[in-house]
RNA sequence: GGUCCUGUAGAGCAGCUAGGAGUGCUCGCCACCCUGUCAAGGUGGAGGUCGCGGGUUCAAAUCCCGUCAGGACCGCCA
């Protein structure tokens, strides 16, 4: 090494060591006779000071720099309590200049708000910052923990492909053609998921991979086209024991990156009752607010709009006092959700259901007399309602809720929330008597579902259970199928045929003929586990050269077109060969980051 | 595919509602001064296609249309 110390180590007993020191000048004050500046490496600050080195006044910000001097304690009443290092300064003796730098794009020092496509631009810069540093720091000490409760749960970690099957279920797949095979393409792995059922078939029992997974759809604060996951499959369990594990491995993480004691058993609550409660698969129950049901109370209602399938209610403590322009505010907040609008009432001071707003007038004196008992709204709140089919209206009002909690300051920062989310019906319905799986299709039905989800897969309930922490949902699970006849049931129900079947998921039904063992497990979101630890707002910001959300990354200017001799090279344009069957729909054209998956097979 | 917010000097912003000369703030940058600061301080200075294109107008950063970029959300994410 050329230095003999790191700058943020050194303590007052050091004081009197020669030493040299490299890293960033990270601010420099230059007094004329007397120069300090604040000398940064990866071990933190210590400031550097001296009276003789004329090289000291054209040092600039982010310059590199070798210091060579000796420790010493401030003189009194100089000491710097804000700095772990306050107490001693480095007298140079010597700086030499590694590298200069140019002006900074931005300000690596301080915490101010910067436009997301310069920081991206310049990354290596932003990486630089404190508040950057320390997430990514912050992520490698959790995959070190990960590791150590995987081992300390006799886990096996084993690495899957990144260049595997497409599959047009699910998410589209980001595509790489193939030189050697010429039109045909791989995908990249949406997630492991087969390749772990398959390691349990293969008998190692307990799978782990820290694993990075690929989806081509849009972006969110916290979506990405390539995450990371942490993969777990086990063998020989039931829900209780993939349960077990989770929490553990939660338990430990939040424990060393948030300080914070996560109460086991975490709580468990059913998706029909997450839904009905607070209007969400992935409820945030920092606070309150639960969702009314008004269907019966409205059932013999003369208002028309109250006259549907499902009424729904949710309160907004003090609500009453908004403005007449915040409630129309709302009407476009709900619009802009799909919805026609949010019908509302005032609670006055004196308990009673106001006049204001368009809805009271409608009511009847009974219905406006029982309502506010009925919704469970105090005087001065304002109750919104939402009614159609229970799953829309609820949903809107899950999302009303959420806006309430922000709004008046109902979700406490620092608090943490968990809860399992579990028994999620198996399938959804698409189109007209379609049936798409909401987790996937390799999901198990619980036990009393299992002879007839085939008959009524409308009602079936999955194996399935979903962690949420603080209204994020930070990584999902299921027991698996691990039945060749009820894997292809699983298939005729939602529509794939036989051959297509055969075609995308062969590999799979032959395997289950070999012996397979009963399987299940789960997947964590890592990213979005992160930033809720390093309490940031977006993935982006534990993620070290994440894209920007048009899926373009402002750093290397991926993605680009490529050559005509690159497209000719890697047979792009080909037709697929070997007259495989059930290779429909390949793409053809585009450059690969923009190549699209064939529609979903969901009719 | 859709809705909304943002775009003004290297960075962060104000100015836009109600059109009147690039008007301004903080930081940074450059030069000089300065021997105890730690967001050092002082004096002076440089730096602008108001994202881009079009329109309205005597006159556009400001109003209108389009477009690009960044962000948030809906759809989507089995």
């Amino acid at each position: 090494m050329i230095r003999t110390h790191e700058a943020g180590t050194l303590r007052g007993e050091n004081a009197g060591q020669q030493v040299t020191l490299a890293g960033w000048v990270a601010r420099r004050r230059d007094h004329g006779g007397v120069v300090f500046i604040d000398l940064r490496d990866a071990s933190g600050v210590v400031q550097v000071v001296t009276r003789e080195e004329d090289v000291a006044h054209d040092l600039r910000a982010e310059y590199c720099v070798l210091v060579t001097g000796e420790v010493r304690r401030r003189p009194a009443g100089n000491e710097n309590p804000e700095l772990p290092t306050g107490g001693i300064e480095v007298a140079a003796v010597a700086i030499e200049v590694l590298a200069e730098a140019d002006p900074l794009p931005f300000p690596v020092e301080g915490n101010a708000e910067l436009n997301e496509e310069v920081r991206l631009r310049y990354r290596y810069l932003d990486l630089r910052r404190a508040e950057m540093a320390a997430a990514l720091r912050a992520r490698s000490q959790a995959a070190y923990l990960v590791s150590d409760v995987m081992r300390d749960h006799r886990f096996v970690n084993v690495e899957t492909p990144f260049l595997t099957r497409s599959t047009p279920e699910g998410a589209r797949d980001f595509l790489v053609p193939v030189r050697l095979q010429p039109g045909s393409w791989y995908a990249l792995p949406q997630s492991p998921q087969l390749f772990k059922q398959l390691l349990m078939v293969s008998g190692f029992e307990r799978y782990y991979q820290l694993v990075r997974c690929f989806r081509d759809e849009d972006f969110r604060a916290d979506r990405q086209p390539e995450f990371t996951q942490i993969d777990i499959e086990m063998s020989f369990v039931t829900r209780a024991d993939v349960i077990e594990v989770a929490e553990d491995l939660v338990e430990r993480l939040w424990s060393k990156l948030a300080g914070y004691q996560v109460q086991r058993p975490i709580a468990q609550m059913s998706y029909a009752d997450a839904m009905a409660r607070y209007g969400s698969d992935k409820p945030d129950l920092r606070f309150g607010c639960e969702l009314t049901d008004l269907t019966g109370y409205f059932g013999q209602s003369e208002f028309r709009v109250f006259q549907a399938p499902h009424v729904g209610a949710v309160v907004m403590p003090g609500g009453a006092s908004q403005s007449r322009r915040e409630l129309d505010e709302w009407q476009e907040w709900a619009r802009a959700r799909g919805a026609r609008g949010l019908a509302y009432v005032l609670i006055g001071a004196d308990g009673a259901v106001t006049d204001a707003g368009p809805v009271a007038r409608h009511l009847s004196a009974a219905e406006r007399s029982g309502l506010p008992a009925a919704a469970g709204a105090a005087p001065g709140d304002c109750v919104f309602f939402a009614a159609g089919q229970a799953s829309a209206a609820r949903q809107l009002l899950g999302a009303a809720r959420l806006e309430i909690g922000q709004r008046c300051g109902l979700i406490d920062p620092s608090a943490w929330a968990f809860t399992w989310v579990v028994d999620a019906p198996m399938f959804e319905e698409v189109g007209e008597g379609g049936w798409t799986a909401v987790h996937h299709p390799f999901t198990a039905p619980l036990p009393e579902w299992a002879a007839k989800f085939t008959a009524e897969p409308g009602g079936a309930l999955a194996d399935a259970y979903d962690i949420v922490c603080n209204g994020t949902e930070i990584g999902g699970g299921s027991i698996r199928i691990h039945r060749p006849d009820m894997q292809q049931r699983v298939f005729d129900v939602i529509g794939l045929s036989r051959d297509e079947a055969r075609s995308q998921f062969g590999f799979l039904l032959d395997a289950l003929r070999f012996g397979p063992p009963p399987h299940g497990g789960i997947a964590f979101g890592w990213d979005r586990m992160l930033m809720l630890l390093t309490a940031r707002d977006s993935i982006r910001d534990v993620i070290a050269f994440p894209k920007a959300a048009s899926g373009h990354d402002p750093l290397t200017g991926a993605p680009t077109p490529i050559t005509a001799a690159q497209r000719k090279e890697a047979g792009i344009d080909a037709k697929p060969g070997g007259g495989q069957p059930g290779g429909p729909g390949q793409p053809a054209g585009g450059h690969p980051g923009a190549a699209q998956q064939p529609a979903k097979s969901r009719s």
